[in-house]
Formats: structure tokens, sequence, C-alpha cells
DNA sequence: TTTTTCGTTATACAACGCGTAAAGAATACT
DNA sequence: AGTATTCTTTACGCGTTGTATAACGAAAAA
């Protein structure tokens, strides 16, 4: 089975060189220039393994880690130069699982994947269809619709209705719901689901004022019904 | 089924030998002189083997390799003279799936070529007219209309074009597609796919402001309708 | 009834993504 | 060799999206 992987390196010619390596290897991989655009992918879709390198701009290792770790659990290899020795003991101190100095061994790297590849359970095969009544969701070609009307959504709302319809049935509480698709930290924000809430029923509802799909319970949070 | 393999060697006489080889064993080859006609050659169609001489004017069997890899798996087969060894261990490195050593005899080249060709799965047939909507795509000749209109695009619009004609109606993603086109390292170049999408919106919408076959999808990709 | 929670709309703003133009570099053509 | 085409790279303005807050009426819970 194939893994992802994630790259994040500022650095566009190592980033280059790690995507061919990881390719040739046959990974399939993904990209970030910063911590946060590698938060924010790690947010979006599951990973197998994260090739972290330090000194990103933006954010230190450690901060990187601190937050990912909040949400997964996936392996992180550490690549560093040489001079932020300290940075990379650091990086692992707070939870780094392995770690690699530029510049790199090509086999050396593939060899320390596969090893921390190991350790981890296989990623669970995504369900790629889902099928709530007359409302199907094609979730990597990102389409949507209801009685074969395609709805056009933004990624937050494609997010959110996609936890509801692989929820599809239970009730759901807010901080529960944030968690989901916000990430951690912002289970107490119940503001921002009820603009996301009110966005995604002008879309999906044929009468918004009267939900069909998006049923509230009051003081829990809300229940996705096909 | 009679596979297409690609000699690249800068010696006619070893040319013509190994063409003249190949052909009685019920092969179609073509050839290219250069490196370069190689690469050219090889990104214009497919071939299921490639019999790569070492020792080329213009770029180093590891520097080939190392370029073809980012698009294709085709098997590759490595011909070297006695005196470049370590060469021939840097291309294995590289990724040359095998090797043969000047002067070759006949039958072991037909034999591992033979071979070669059983790991990969047969090529499959290239679909030659693509249809969506009015628009109509010729792939081998190269030909773009629209309601009979000719469209005339450049090779990396073309192959663009393509894989949206291919994908017709899936969300695709801008890595997925900068990978498709690209290839590998070029995932995270959003700005090529920008301009190009641009550019090709110019070709062939009516409305470039408003585009008809090409949508964006913010924040994921864009969408290829009919 | 009173209190709490929710729906809705409006707003301002920052961040980001996108479209576009245009210059520079590489490549192909003649 | 010189010209044209194609590709790469950069820059900037603009629109979308997400974040954050506020206000008010409606609905639900106490």
């Amino acid at each position: 089975m194939t893994s992802k992987i994630l790259i994040v390196d500022d650095d566009p010619s190592i980033r280059r060189l790690l995507a061919m390596t990881l390719a040739f290897a046959g990974f399939i991989t993904e990209m970030a220039s910063t911590a946060k655009e590698g938060l924010k992918k790690g947010a979006y879709d599951h990973f197998d393994l994260i090739l972290l390198d330090l000194g990103l701009p933006d954010m230190s290792g450690v901060q990187f880690l601190e937050r990912y770790r909040q949400d997964e659990q996936t392996p992180i290899i550490v690549v560093s130069a040489i001079h932020d020795e300290s940075d990379k003991i650091a990086a692992l101190n707070a939870g780094a699982d392995d770690y690699v100095t530029k510049p790199f061994n090509a086999d050396e790297l593939i060899a320390r994947i596969k090893a921390n590849l190991r350790r981890v359970p296989p990623a669970q095969e995504v369900l790629t269809l889902l099928v709530v009544g007359t409302m199907r969701m094609d979730v990597p070609n990102r389409i949507v619709s209801i009685e074969d009307e395609l709805i056009k959504l933004t990624p937050k709302e494609f997010k959110l209705l996609r936890v509801f319809m692989e929820n599809q049935g239970k009730a759901l509480t807010h901080s529960w719901l944030l968690k989901a698709v916000w990430g951690v930290g912002y289970q107490h924000e119940t503001h921002y689901l009820r603009v996301f809430i009110n966005q995604l029923r002008q879309k999906i509802e044929t009468d918004p004022a009267r939900p069909k799909w998006i049923n509230t319970e009051s003081g829990i949070g809300y229940r996705f019904l096909g």
C-alpha cells in the first residue's frame, strides 16, 4: 500500500529533491512551504508521515509539533541542518519521532521513513462516496449534489457538511463539531458554528427557515438527517 | 502485443544495429541521438521501454534518468561500454532497471528487454479522440477544436487541456494538476497553474472573465465542465 | 414569564487565493 | 546567428473566504 507523506520545507529546491526522492521510492507526496500551510493540509486530510524541516520562517519546529500533536499521532521526521542542533534536540523532546541531518542520503532517508511507517497502523481507507437520502458527496472529486443538482461550497462549508454526512442521524454537540471542523482550540466558539450552519442551510435547504437536513438540537448541537 | 521501444544513442552505427536487432525481434522502435531529443520524444508519446546509451554528448545518464523519472516509470535499460563502469553504477543507483555491456549479444539483449517488459503493465491504449461538449481533441494529431473552430495551443497548454478533458467534471486539486502536467516536484508551484489557466482561458473561453469551461474551485483547484 | 439559546443579518478586517500583465530566460525555429 | 515562440518568474490589484463582533428578534428551555 502506498503511503502519503507531507513535506514541510520552505526551500523550493529541497522540496523538489525530497518530492522526487520519495516519489521514486513509491510514496505519494504533498507539500507545504510554511508551517501554517502544513498544519492546514494536515487538518484537511490524513498523512501517514510528515517530513518537517527545521528553521521554517513562520514557526519553530517545537511550535509545529505542539500544534500538530494535539490532533494526530502521525509520525514526524525532522530534517535539520547541522547548525540548528539545539533546535533538533528540542524538536525530539517535543515529540518528533526521528531526525535526518542535511545534506541527507536518499537511501537512509527512505529507510528511516519505512521504519517509522512500520510503527503506525496503516491509514484506514477513506470513504469516497457519501450518500444521505438524495444528497451525494464525492469526497475526492469534491462534488456535492442533491437530486443531481450541483451545490457549490467553500472549503469550510464542505468540511462541515462532510462531517455531518459521516455522522448522519447522530446528535453532534457544538464542541464536537467545532473540534472536527476547526480543530482543537475552537471548542467554545459556538458563534462560528451558527454563521456557517446558516450559510450551509442557505445552500442546501429548500426552505432555510424550516430546515430538513440540518436540525437544531437546542442546548446540545445539531443533527443531520436524510 | 508489440511494444514500442525508444533507442537513445549518439553513435549512428550502433543505433542502426540496435534498430535492426529489435525490429527483427518484433519491436517497434523510435530513435534519438541526444538525451534532449530522447526526453522530448518521451514526453511526446509513451514508450514501453527505453534503451539508454551512456556517454551521450549533452547529458549524463544520471541526469537523463532523473529528468525522465519525474514523469514516467518506463523501464530503462542502460547500454554501457566497459570503460564507463562508474557511470553505469551511478545510473543504476539513479533508477535504471538493467544494463547491457557493449559489445552486446543480440539474444541476451532481447531476453533482457522481454524480462523488463514483463514487469510493467502493458501500455494502456491511449484515447485518441477526446470529446467534451462541443470541444474535440485529436490527441495524436494535436488538434483541438470548439464547434469546428481550430484552437492553437502550445505544448504545455495542450497537455493541461488534455488532462482536463480526461478528468471532466471532477474537481482537480492544484497539486494533482501540477503533478500531472509538470511532474513530481512542482506540486507547490501554484503560480504556474494560474498563468497557464489564464492563457488557456484566453484561447478557449468566449468570455475569459466568466469562464464556461474551466471553473475555479477556490482553495482547491479547478473543475472542467462541458 | 424570565432566561437562555438560536437564527439571521450586518459589518469590518485580515489573510489568502486568484487573475492578469509583463518582463526575463530558455528553447525552438529558419 | 538571429528571430520567434514558449516557458518561467515576479509583481500587483482585486475578490473571496474566513475570522471576529455586534445587534435584534424568534424560539426554546427554565
